[in-house]
DNA sequence: ATGAAAGCGCTAACAC
DNA sequence: GTGTTAGCGCTTTCAT
């Protein structure tokens, strides 16, 4: 194993293309006050040499960080990969570099992400999960998040946080609503709710939005079956068993996030439930993979990869007086999950 | 607007504690050599203040970073999204961050990444696109990486890459192998080939798999149409339009991953052929929703997730004399896209 | 057990 | 146009 020799210093790159370090410097920063002639030697000596400038030691002189952090919960879940690939996307393209943190939907992961990425003296921090409804689970990290900002971090948060800084705002509440006035408008009025954890504010939100739906159809929450499960895949198979189980003559079904509601369709199918003749499913993202479905899902979309590049870019931006606060639009993606209310048999 | 006055440093709190620096490091970084007593103030002035140590100066003084990089083509895509994951959470489980770079499947965007890795000095870098089939085209990714090597850094590549570092290997041949075998002991003869870039050695591997099941079978790969296109959802969707057009007489469709796979469905669906009645189809991969399509998708599974944990498990040991190499599993999973020939009209 | 001081590799004044 | 030099905030000898 050879041993760790450390790697070409711009000091090397110097005495080897025989200029000080403050040329070899500029030089390489493409920085004026350098001749053409000595510029190009200096850069090709870094070639040869296989330098790359330290950024650690660039930072600390005063240069920019040149890195973001973003938190999501799981990137292995496709709203955030989307919102990541938003976020990516813009850093690269002005230069950035972008370090991604899992919560795994936890305040206190979400802590001590938030730390870390402090430690990391990020230019700025995005974060992308959904907010707590209750203030003092985030409190902590609010406090953390304030002092960066005091200190010449930028922050900015996707959804309703606890958090003071600029925000993207997903439509989750009109998008929750758009679901439900659809089926309602269809006709279906006993629809089963599949829900995520109640502490998180999309969950609220989205949740609010039906809500509201079945007021201007008469109804209320409580005329509704709503079980809070997880926020998977596997929470949306598993909720759907149990409301088919509890409440037979359903006729509609929506899930407050598209993962949900594939795990929904996968019930039913196994079930022999045909979808929409027998029931009606809809979902809230339109993840990429929603209209492929088959049915193809009915769903409300959300700009995710569009969320994600409004964040940093909101992020990248001077900070001003008041924080921004940005909405995300939503559209109701009518596809074939979704269909009237079966006649009684 | 709050002047950003800079955060806390070490001096502010050895100050405030009325220790030296040296020993307000040696109490925060829990060293030995400084009275408890001592420490434990330290500890709980730095708290008060909410001081985090300046990852950069920590770096340039000697420390190590902590941070490992993470080149993937693109985050959206659930292939490399279910890859990252694993690479999250070996990393936040050992105390690392990372920073993940899309290289775009581009060979030039691949060294851009590595450039940035390279210049953050993190500790390890798990490149995990595809490699190319052309040598030529990774020589100067490979000359960087060789270089950061030799300076103590850590690598680890997913697939089959002209870089000399340790290598998580994904079966594709023998995966492509399985998928094509398979359809073909169903008795399919008229198999059309919906492939990638052919300078993926991805791609590659996997057609030389569906090769070999070809010979086996008396065929070649002149026998069947190929179609070279993206490597997308809607390199599939176009791929199959045309292969269909062209070869009306296919039985069965192989993608060489899911994601066209997806696509390939989706044009199945839209034409009204019956999958797998009329047509049978087959990807590679195994991403999480191929068994929530409908039909659910027949495929060959690579643990991605597991392979993300695998790369960065290796890159963290220490580096050994020889370059190591991890073959994946794979494993036909059968499910209902895939069926025996039709009957000839 | 504690402190003083020498770097780590770079940028940015400031000189020439 | 080019070189000198003083830090950036930390870790780490080496003294005390």
């Amino acid at each position: 194993m050879p041993k760790p020799r450390s790697a070409p210093r711009l000091a090397d790159v110097a005495l080897r293309a025989g200029v000080s370090i403050a040329t070899a410097s500029r030089a390489l920063a493409r920085r004026e006050g350098v001749s053409e002639a000595v510029a190009a030697h200096v850069r090709e000596v870094a070639l040869r040499m296989g330098y790359v400038a330290n950024i650690h030691a660039r930072t600390l002189a005063g240069g920019a960080t040149s890195t973001v952090g973003l938190i999501v919960h799981e990137i292995g879940d496709p709203y955030f990969a989307e919102i990541a690939s938003g976020v990516i996307g813009v850093a690269s393209q002005r230069g950035f570099s972008v370090q991604i943190c899992h919560s795994g939907r936890d305040p206190a992961g979400e802590l001590h992400q938030i730390r870390t990425l402090i430690a990391h003296r990020t230019d700025a921090i995005v974060v992308a999960g959904s907010g707590y409804t209750e203030p003092a689970m985030q409190a902590e990290s609010n406090a953390l998040l304030t002092a960066f900002q005091e200190t010449g971090g930028r922050v900015a948060v996707i959804g309703r946080h606890h958090i003071a800084a600029d925000a993207v705002r997903p439509d989750n509440e009109a998008a929750g609503a758009a679901a439900a006035a659809h089926l309602l408008t269809l006709g279906h009025r006993r629809i089963g709710v599949i829900s995520g954890p109640p502490v998180l504010t999309t969950v609220a939100d989205r949740l609010a939005g039906v809500e509201k739906a079945l007021a201007a159809h008469g109804l209320t929450l409580d005329d509704v079956p709503v079980l809070p499960t997880d926020f998977t895949r596997n929470g949306g198979h598993s909720g759907a068993e149990r409301l088919l189980a509890e409440h037979p003559d359903l006729t509609a079904l929506i899930a407050l996030n598209d993962l949900m509601a594939i795990g929904v369709l996968s019930v039913l199918r196994a079930r022999g439930i045909a979808v929409p003749q027998q029931m009606s499913v809809a979902g809230v993202d339109d993840v990429a993979v929603a209209a492929d479905l088959a049915p193809s899902l009915t769903t409300v979309r959300l700009p995710m990869t569009e969320m994600g590049e409004l964040a940093l870019t909101m992020a990248l931006k001077p900070p001003s007086a008041r924080r921004r606060r940005k909405n995300t639009g939503h559209e109701l993606i009518v596809r074939d999950s979704t269909g009237p209310v079966p006649p009684v048999r």
